[in-house]
DNA sequence: TAGGCCATCTGGTCCT
DNA sequence: AGGACCAGATGGCCTA
């Protein structure tokens, strides 16, 4: 994913000897000047691009920590966020229903074997061909189409 | 081939 | 002044 713009102007920008001012100088300050901006939209640019590679990063590990069961293909950086939404949403659900519950030990028993990959299966069936994108929405209620309007 | 996703460049704005 | 952040534009890659 290159841009096809090209990059040539970070050569030659080095080592330019100090214009000291004058009539003679106009013409160079001008291009003096020009390199200046020159060099300082390639500085900012390098600059976004480290940037962009730490927000990708940042998405990256969030995907890690994000349910992704079925999927075979990587999450969009949409996605990815939306997933992030649904399953804090649930782990928050999670911790409210446990409040509910006397003692921790009630609360693990009814619910925790729930959570394991394994368990899941059994609680809503094989998973069949085609279905894999089903199985993140059916836990965590993850439709694209919920949060199109969001903001 | 159209559409989705992405990386990069760029100019504007805000902040330190 | 310079850096961080943002949004728009552009073009490449991939898939249905």
């Amino acid at each position: 994913m290159k841009s096809c713009k090209p990059n040539s102007l970070d050569s030659s920008l080095e080592s330019e000897p100090q214009c000291k001012g004058g009539i003679e100088c106009v013409g160079k300050c001008g291009s003096e000047r020009m390199e200046n901006a020159a060099r300082r939209r390639l500085a900012a640019n390098a600059r976004e691009r480290r940037r962009m590679q730490g927000l990708n990063t940042a998405f990256d590990r969030l995907r890690k920590v994000v349910p992704q069961w079925g999927q075979d293909k990587k999450l969009s950086k949409y996605e990815t966020l939306q997933m992030a939404l649904s399953y804090i949403m649930a782990l928050t659900r999670i911790l409210a229903e446990a409040e509910r519950y006397s003692t921790e030990r009630d609360w693990i028993n009814l619910h925790c074997e729930h959570f394991t990959q394994d368990s899941y299966h059994t609680l809503v069936g094989p998973k069949l061909p085609g279905e894999s994108e089903h199985y993140a929405q059916r836990l965590f209620g993850y439709q694209p189409e919920h949060f199109q309007m969001a903001t």
